[in-house]
RNA sequence: GUCCCCAUCGUCUAGCCCGGUCUAGGACCACGCCCUUUCACGGCGUAAACAGGGGUUCGAAUCCCCUUGGGGACACCA
């Protein structure tokens, strides 16, 4: 299917002070689909709410959507700066009795709200200022109360067709008179969205299926202001693991928490985009130009999916896997530093360092700050053993002497290079009688604390000669029972 | 209370529109084996689903209805 003009899609977010994940995969459905049809991704801040507006937060939205390398065109439009252009399409409605004024108080409505609640009657207004006699009109406009303006919602039935959901209807019946212009004048987010949409040539409409009710409202309000509408596609809503949507219980609402929490934005996107959408075949691991092209609304699925952080995570070590280690190094620094490992500057100074260090980590690594917890050694002597690694791997009585004579031989290697440390280590053991695994483990122990991690002459290479040896002296004070305070610290 | 939407492994999903090729495919997670100095990666394998009930049909995961379950919406918020 192809649209018939150029394909403009906006998203609409109001600014909150962050970046909510839903929100961010409702910008990445419409990211991609302008992108793949060539067609124009605007951004709109729906600020009409001043009490609620403040245009700093709005910068933390751009930088999210910046962050997730979803590019915007055009300059931001911002409602707030529109306020003078709302009011002449209710002036329109108003002329043509398609709409009327409501000088019922916002207390009063308030009341009768609550009323229908208590007594179990659905909630709509009941069309008092629609039924106002002209004597009535006359004295209330004499002592000019506030007055909002309501759409007067013809009867019948609306029905459209969704992108997503296919044939959609519902009975007008059940649609309340909204307001669309606030007694102070100020338009309300369905009006101001229909109008919007309407001067930004918007051509499709994707969000999320919570606004099923808003599109119906919507048509009217097109209908009446004898506007073609735009063709909507409402995506599937991306719920918590509770399945009700997105809260902080799930440990993250806002898409800069994820940055933090060491997730890369290309996992970021391949995620989110496969979050109710699949291309069709076995494809998961995808990039962002393949989701650009593989993209259709048509494949987006219509029930809600759960956000599941495990395989975030898995897919998240597949990117940190394939990006390079000179990309990687820059990736991995903040987090570095962000522990206290290292600083800015010794990273730039010691970048052949960093790139080695990433490099031997990366296999193991699912998130950024997995850097900072599995690498410790590699900045720091300043560890402690495992106490389970102590236990299985210094405890032997013939441990001691053996690392003592590790120790001895590295020190007078002529080359402390990968294949002397290893066939010096190897050539040790054979000597000793013993399998050269009962050498590796203590070796792993005393020079990095862990009893997991990277090739172990790999990474005996990349600390060097000097550290290697000494932390296999400490280890064998340590063994001794006297152990060595530990307080040398390597920034750089 | 009223209305709307949805329903395949624990989770994301393919298959559904155009019934038979489905003893339901892939991925995450879990578990086992292999590789291996460890961990991880990788490879191989195991466990795991058509919500229930009625129809229609020679035949239903696929079409229809009901039930149940889940989600959402009903503001002078967006």
């Amino acid at each position: 299917m192809s649209p018939p003009s150029e394909v403009r899609v906006r998203i609409a977010p109001s600014p909150s002070g962050f970046l909510h994940v839903g929100t961010a995969r409702t910008s990445i459905y419409n990211w991609l689909f302008a992108r793949h049809h060539r067609g124009k991704f605007i951004l709109r801040i729906e600020d009409t709410d001043l009490e609620r507006s403040d245009p700093e937060l709005v910068e933390v939205i751009l930088e999210g959507l910046r962050w997730l390398g979803l590019n915007w065109d055009e300059q931001p439009y911002y409602q707030s700066k529109r306020f003078e252009v709302y009011p002449s399409y209710a002036e329109k409605l108003l002329q043509q009795g398609k709409a009327y004024h409501c000088y019922c108080s916002p207390e009063l409505l308030k009341q009768k709200r609550e009323e229908a609640i208590r007594e179990k009657r659905s909630v709509k207004y009941d069309r008092h200022c629609l039924r106002l006699s002209e004597e009535e009109k006359k004295r209330l406009e004499a002592e000019a109360p506030p007055k909002a303006i309501r759409i007067k919602i013809p009867p019948g039935e609306t029905s459209f067709h969704d992108l997503v959901y296919g044939d959609l209807s519902y009975d007008n019946a059940d649609i309340d008179d909204l307001i669309i212009m606030r007694s102070d004048g100020r338009p309300t987010y369905n009006f101001a969205c229909v109008v919007d949409d309407y001067e930004m040539k918007i051509s499709h409409v994707i969000r999320g299926n919570d606004h099923i009710p808003n599109t119906y409202k919507q048509l009217l309000l097109y209908e009446a202001l004898g506007i073609t509408p735009p063709q909507f596609a409402h995506l599937p809503l991306s719920l918590g693991i509770d399945r009700s949507k997105i809260s902080k219980r799930d440990g993250a609402v806002a898409i800069t928490d994820y940055r933090q929490m060491g997730f890369l934005p290309e996992a970021m996107v391949n995620f989110l985009a496969l979050l109710g959408w699949s291309p069709g075949d076995d494809r998961e691991l995808m990039s962002t130009s393949e989701l650009i092209e593989a993209f259709s609304l048509e494949r987006v699925s219509q029930s809600n999916p759960v956000f599941d952080i495990e395989k975030l995570k898995w897919m998240n070590g597949e990117y940190i896997r394939s990006r390079d280690d000179n990309e990687l190094v820059p990736l991995a620094a903040p987090f570095l530093i962000e522990a206290g490992l290292t600083t800015k500057l010794a990273v730039e100074i010691r970048w052949e360092y960093m790139k080695k260090v990433v490099g031997l980590l990366k296999g193991r690594c699912r998130l950024l700050t997995d850097f900072a917890e599995l690498g410790r050694y590699f900045f720091t002597d300043k560890f402690d053993y495992e106490p389970e690694g102590v236990k299985k791997h210094f405890s032997s009585p013939e441990c001691n002497p053996w690392l003592a004579s590790l120790a001895e031989r590295y020190s007078s290697l002529q080359k402390f290079d990968l294949q002397a440390i290893e066939t010096s280590l190897r050539g040790l053991a054979e000597e000793l009688g013993i399998s050269a695994a009962k050498l590796i483990h203590p070796t792993r122990l005393a020079t990095t604390g862990m009893t997991k991690g990277p090739s172990l002459f790999e990474l005996l290479e990349v600390l060097g000669r000097e550290e290697v040896v000494e932390r296999l002296e400490r280890a064998v004070d340590f063994i001794r029972g006297n152990p060595t305070p530990a307080d040398k610290t390597d920034t750089g």
